[in-house]
DNA sequence: CGGGAACTCTA
DNA sequence: TTAGAGTTCCC
C-alpha cells in the first residue's frame, strides 16, 4: 500500500463537511489508492472564462487552467495514477449541484463531439491536458432538447455513470462494447428527466467530469475508473458572475446618529485584468441612523453587499455603532452627580450582579436607507439599483438576522446626490432612515421571538428600571466602602458587589477613578486583583472604558500606577479602539505616556491602530504633541509605523499638518525614514511639495528625500484629450508606460521647485534674519576666539553651557573643531557679541574676553533687521537644531546646516 | 477576446 | 406599458 498522497484533491475533501461546501460533490470521497485512479492535476480556472453561444463561432480560446497566467498558459489536466498504458478519458459537462446531472451546455473544441470530449491517453504518458476546451452556451429555449440528446447519447455509449438521469436509467451503467439501443420506455424516461432537469439548470455554471476507461483484454476501453469532477466554472458573461466582496472599509465604526461617509472597496471577481482576478469598485454611502439614538453601549452590526437579482450577499463586515457621548463631558457629568447616601442602600443585597442591559443581544432594526453610487475607474455609475443593495444584519443569539431592504434610490444625475445624501433627517431624502419604524424584519425562527418583544420597547433597552437603579446603587455602595474604609477587609467576600455596574456600566472601581479617590482605587485594585475568576479589574463601562482608561483620561498618576501594579489588561480598547496608551498619546503633557511606557508590555501597544487606523504616534502628531512624540520615540515606538487607512507615517502626517517642528523631531530624533511611502506611493516630500511648503521641502530635502520618487498617481493619461499640448513631453516613453508623479512634478511655486532641485534653502536671507550680531565679527576674530577656547581645558564646553547650548555639547564634541561649531551655532541661533562676552566672562576666559573687546569696538551699532520669524518656525527650528528639552534654553533661531 | 448593441422576457 | 434584468448576437 502506497502512502496516501496528501495532495490528492479527493483525500483532502474527506475532512470537509460537504454541505458546507456546495461545490464539492460527494463523489469525491477517499478511495483506496492501490489501484489505478484518476486525479485532477490542474483544475480549470473558475472565473473569467466566457461561455460562447453557437452564433459567436468557434475559436475564442480554450478554458484555462487555474494556475494559468498571461505569459505562461496552462490548462486543465488529469492524471491516471498507479497505471501505465493506454487509456481513454471522457470529459462531460455536469451541473454544479450536489447530485451532478448532465449539463445542457456543450464542450467544444479539438477532440469534442456531441458536446463531450474524448481523448486517448498514449501509453507513454500518464497525464493529459485539455488545451482547447470551449463551453458552448445552449440557448435557453433549447435547453431541454439538447439535454435530452445529451442524455441519450451518454446512455448509448455508457457514459452515464455518476450522472443522475433517472433511477431506472442510472442502474444500467454497465460496460458498453457496442452502443446501446434504447427502448421506447427508456426514451420516455429520459425525455421527462430532461424536461425536469432543464428547468432547474443553472446555465451560468458548469463542472467538468472526467471519466477514464482502461483497455480490457480485448482492447476495448471498458474498464471504467471512478469519475472525478472539477471545481465549478462560472460564465464570466453571466450577470451574476461577480463575487460580492468587501475588500476594505475606510471606517468600521460610527456614531448612532449616522450620516458618516463610508467608502467600501469591493472586489468584483469577474474579469481577469493583468493576472489579477478582480476589479475594484468603490461604493460610497452614508451610515444610516441607528434605530436607537439613546444607545448606551457600542453595538455591533454588519455591513454586507446584497445583490437584488439573486439575493447573493457578500461576507458581512462588522461595523460598530457607538453612543454619542464625549468622554470628557461624560466624566464631568458623572463627577457632578451627587452620590447616594450609602447607608440607605447598604443592605440591598448583592445577588443580582452582572449585566442587566440586554439590548445588544437582540436583532437590529437597521433602517433600510442606503443610497450611494459606484465608481469604476473614472466613471460614475448611479445605477445603484442595477447592481447591489446595501443591507445589514446583526448577529444575535448566534443567528444573523437579515432584513428586507427598501429599493435603492436612484439618482437622476450625478450632481443631485449631494443634495440627497446630505441630511437624512431633513426633508428631501427622508426615506434615508429617519423612521425608527422597523422595516420588514426578516426574523425567521421562533427563538428570536423574545428578542422581538424586547425590541418593541422604544428605548431598545431591556433593563428594568428598578433593577437598573439597584445595580447603580450597589456600585456606588461599593465605592463608598472603598472610600470610607479599608476595602481589603470589607470587600473580599463581596464579589457580586464588585461586578455590579451602575446605569452607565461603571463599577465601583470606575467610580473610584472618576471621583479621584486614589486610595479607594488602590484598595479596590488590590482586592480585586487578588480575586480569582472574573475579570473585575478590567471591566468596561458602557463606553467600553476600563478603569485604566478613565485614570489616564483624568490624568491620575497614582491611580494609573495602582492599576498597573494590579496587573490590569493594558490591551483593552474603548469604543474607538483606543488603548489607554492611545488616550495618553493625545494629551498635552507627556507624563501619562511616560508613566505607561515605563511598563515594558505597554511598548507593544505603540504599533496597534485604533478603529480610525491610527497608532499612538499618529495621534500624538495629530494633537501636535511634541513632548508626547518624544515620549513615544524614547519609549521605543516604531517611528515609521503606518496608519491603516492610507499608509501614512507620522512624518507624512506632520508634513500634511505643516508641522515643521514635529517633522524635524521625527527625522532628527526619531531617525524616521524620509522616503517612506503611503499605499499611494507618496513620500512625505510629495506631501510637502503638494502643499507648497518651502520649509518642509527644505527640511525633507536636507534629510535626503528623493525628489524624483514616483508615486502611483499616473502623471498623465495616455489618450489625453483634455490637454492636447502637453503630449510631446513624454512622447518617447514606452508604449503603455505611464510614469508616476514625483515631488518635482507637484511643485507649484518656483521656490519649492528650486529647493527640490537641490538649491540651498537660505533660511537666513529669506525667512530668518539673524537677530544677533555675531556676523559682525570677522573670520579672523572668530579664528582667534576658537584658539582661545581650545587652549582652555573644557573651555568651549563651559561656554556652551553658559550660552544655553549645553545640550549640544555632545554633538559639538563630534566635530574636529568643537569651539568653531559652537560659535557657528551660537551665531545662527541669533546670539549677540555682548552675550558672548558675558558668557566668556562667566567661564573665566579672560584672554578671549579681551580679544573680543579689542576687536570689536561698537557692538551696539551693528543692529540687524529685527523681522522676527513667526513663533511657529522659531519653535520648529528649535526642534531641528537642538535636542530634547531645549525649550528652556530660550534659543530661537535657525541652524539648519549644522543639524544635517 | 471583450464590449456592448439588440433583442427578449418579466415583474 | 415600461424599465430593468437577462439573453443572444455582432463586431
Amino acid at each position: 500500500m502506497e502512502p496516501i498522497d496528501p495532495f490528492r484533491d479527493d483525500t483532502i475533501w474527506m475532512t470537509m463537511d460537504p454541505t458546507a461546501f456546495p461545490g464539492i460533490h460527494n463523489n469525491n470521497v477517499m478511495r483506496t489508492v492501490d489501484g489505478p485512479y484518476l486525479r485532477i492535476v490542474e483544475q480549470p480556472k473558475q472565473r473569467g472564462f466566457r461561455f460562447r453561444y453557437g452564433c459567436e463561432g468557434p475559436s475564442h480560446g480554450g478554458l484555462p487552467g487555474a494556475s494559468s497566467e498571461k505569459n505562461r498558459k496552462s490548462y486543465p489536466q488529469v492524471k491516471v495514477c498507479n497505471y501505465q498504458g493506454a487509456a481513454r478519458v471522457v470529459v462531460q459537462l455536469v451541473t454544479n449541484t450536489a447530485e451532478p446531472h448532465l449539463h445542457a451546455h456543450s464542450l467544444v473544441g479539438k477532440q469534442c463531439d456531441k458536446g463531450i470530449c474524448i481523448v486517448e491517453l498514449l501509453p507513454k504518458d500518464s497525464s493529459i491536458s485539455f488545451p482547447n476546451l470551449g463551453i458552448l452556451h445552449v440557448t435557453k429555449k433549447n435547453v431541454s432538447k439538447v439535454l435530452e440528446e445529451r442524455m441519450i447519447e451518454a446512455y448509448r455509449m455508457g457514459y452515464n455513470y455518476g450522472i443522475f438521469i433517472n433511477p431506472e436509467i442510472d442502474v444500467l451503467q454497465g460496460e458498453v462494447r457496442m452502443p446501446r439501443e434504447l427502448t421506447d420506455a427508456e426514451r420516455n424516461l429520459i425525455s421527462s428527466a430532461s424536461i425536469h432537469q432543464s428547468k432547474e439548470m443553472d446555465l451560468s455554471v458548469v463542472r467538468l467530469m472526467f471519466t477514464a476507461f482502461l483497455p480490457d483484454s480485448d482492447g476495448g476501453f471498458s474498464r471504467r475508473l471512478e469519475p472525478v469532477i472539477s471545481d465549478p466554472i462560472f460564465d464570466s458573461k453571466a450577470p451574476n458572475a461577480s463575487n460580492l466582496k468587501i475588500v476594505r472599509m475606510d471606517r468600521t465604526a460610527g456614531c448612532v446618529t449616522g450620516g458618516e461617509e463610508v467608502y467600501l472597496l469591493c472586489d468584483k471577481v469577474q474579469k481577469d485584468i493583468h493576472n489579477h482576478d478582480d476589479i475594484n469598485f468603490a461604493i460610497v454611502f452614508k451610515t444610516p441612523k441607528y434605530r436607537d439614538q439613546n444607545l448606551q453601549k457600542p453595538i455591533s452590526v454588519f455591513v454586507q453587499l446584497k445583490r437584488k437579482s439573486d439575493n447573493e450577499t457578500s461576507e458581512p463586515k462588522p461595523f460598530t455603532y457607538h453612543p454619542q457621548i464625549i468622554d470628557k463631558e461624560e466624566v464631568q457629568r458623572k463627577r457632578q452627580k451627587t452620590l447616594p447616601n450609602f447607608q440607605d442602600y447598604s443592605g440591598a443585597g448583592g445577588g443580582a450582579g452582572g449585566m442587566f442591559r440586554g439590548g445588544g443581544g437582540g436583532s437590529l432594526k437597521f433602517p433600510p436607507c442606503i443610497k450611494g453610487h459606484f465608481f469604476q475607474g473614472y466613471q460614475t455609475y448611479n445605477n445603484f439599483g442595477s447592481g447591489y443593495n446595501f443591507s445589514s444584519g446583526v448577529g444575535g443569539g448566534g443567528t444573523t438576522i437579515k432584513h428586507a431592504y427598501q429599493e435603492p434610490v436612484e439618482d437622476s444625475d450625478e450632481d443631485s446626490d449631494s443634495d440627497t445624501d446630505d441630511d437624512p433627517a431633513a426633508g428631501g431624502v427622508v426615506r434615508i432612515c429617519a423612521q425608527p419604524e422597523p422595516v420588514g424584519l426578516g426574523v425567521e425562527s421562533e427563538d428570536t421571538e423574545p428578542t422581538e418583544n424586547l425590541e418593541l420597547n422604544t428605548t431598545g433597552c431591556v433593563l428594568e428600571p428598578h433593577l437598573a437603579e439597584l445595580a447603580g446603587r450597589q456600585a456606588q455602595a461599593l465605592f463608598h466602602y472603598a472610600v470610607s474604609g479599608d476595602a481589603r477587609m470589607l470587600l473580599a467576600p463581596q464579589r457580586p458587589l464588585m461586578t455590579t455596574q451602575d446605569e452607565n456600566g461603571d463599577t465601583g472601581l470606575h467610580l473610584g477613578v472618576i471621583h479621584s479617590q486614589t486610595d479607594a482605587v488602590r484598595n479596590l485594585a488590590q482586592v480585586i486583583s487578588g480575586l480569582p475568576g472574573e475579570d473585575i479589574i478590567n471591566m468596561r463601562n458602557d463606553l467600553y472604558q476600563t478603569p485604566l482608561h478613565l485614570a489616564v483620561l483624568t490624568q491620575q498618576k497614582e491611580a494609573v500606577e495602582a492599576l498597573l501594579e494590579a496587573d490590569v489588561d493594558i490591551t483593552l480598547t474603548d469604543r474607538h479602539g483606543n488603548t489607554a496608551l492611545h488616550l495618553a498619546a493625545q494629551q498635552k503633557e507627556d507624563n501619562m505616556l511616560r508613566l505607561l511606557l515605563k511598563y515594558k508590555p505597554v511598548v507593544q501597544l505603540t504599533s496597534i491602530p485604533n478603529t480610525a487606523g491610527l497608532c499612538p504616534l499618529h495621534l500624538a502628531v495629530q494633537a501636535n504633541g511634541l513632548s508626547c512624540v518624544r515620549a513615544l520615540l524614547d519609549g521605543g515606538a516604531d517611528v515609521d509605523v503606518q496608519e491603516i487607512t492610507c499608509g501614512h507615517t507620522a512624518l507624512h502626517l506632520a508634513t500634511e499638518l505643516g508641522n515643521l517642528s514635529l517633522a524635524g523631531c521625527l527625522l532628527l530624533e526619531g531617525n524616521a525614514y524620509v522616503d517612506s511611502v503611503t499605499y499611494n506611493g507618496s513620500t512625505p516630500l510629495h506631501v510637502a511639495a503638494g502643499r507648497d511648503s518651502t520649509k518642509l521641502c527644505a527640511l525633507l530635502m536636507a534629510a535626503g528625500a528623493d525628489p524624483h520618487k514616483e508615486n502611483f498617481e499616473p502623471l498623465f493619461f495616455k489618450e489625453d484629450e483634455l490637454c492636447g499640448t502637453c503630449e510631446e513631453e513624454e512622447e518617447e516613453e514606452d508604449e503603455g508606460y505611464i510614469p508616476g508623479t514625483t515631488p518635482l512634478n507637484m511643485a507649484t511655486s518656483p521656490e519649492v521647485y528650486d529647493i527640490l532641485n537641490g538649491e540651498e534653502y537660505q533660511l537666513t536671507t529669506t525667512v530668518v534674519p539673524p537677530q544677533g550680531d555675531m556676523k559682525s565679527l570677522s573670520s579672523d576674530t572668530k579664528q582667534e576666539l576658537c584658539q582661545a577656547l581650545e587652549g582652555q581645558t573644557g573651555g568651549w564646553e563651559s561656554l556652551a553651557h553658559a550660552l544655553g547650548l549645553g545640550i549640544l555639547t555632545s554633538a559639538f564634541r563630534l566635530s574636529t573643531c568643537p569651539a568653531r561649531k559652537l560659535l557657528d551655532s551660537y551665531e545662527v541661533s541669533g546670539g549677540t557679541v555682548r552675550e558672548l562676552v558675558e558668557g566668556l566672562k562667566h567661564v573665566g576666559n579672560s584672554s578671549a574676553v579681551s580679544l573680543l573687546q579689542a576687536m570689536c569696538k561698537e557692538p551696539e551699532a551693528v543692529h540687524t533687521t529685527p523681522q522676527l520669524t513667526g513663533p511657529g518656525l522659531c519653535k520648529s527650528i528649535q526642534g531641528l537644531t537642538l535636542g530634547p528639552h531645549q525649550e528652556e534654553s530660550g534659543i530661537c533661531d535657525s541652524g539648519v546646516e549644522t543639524s544635517f
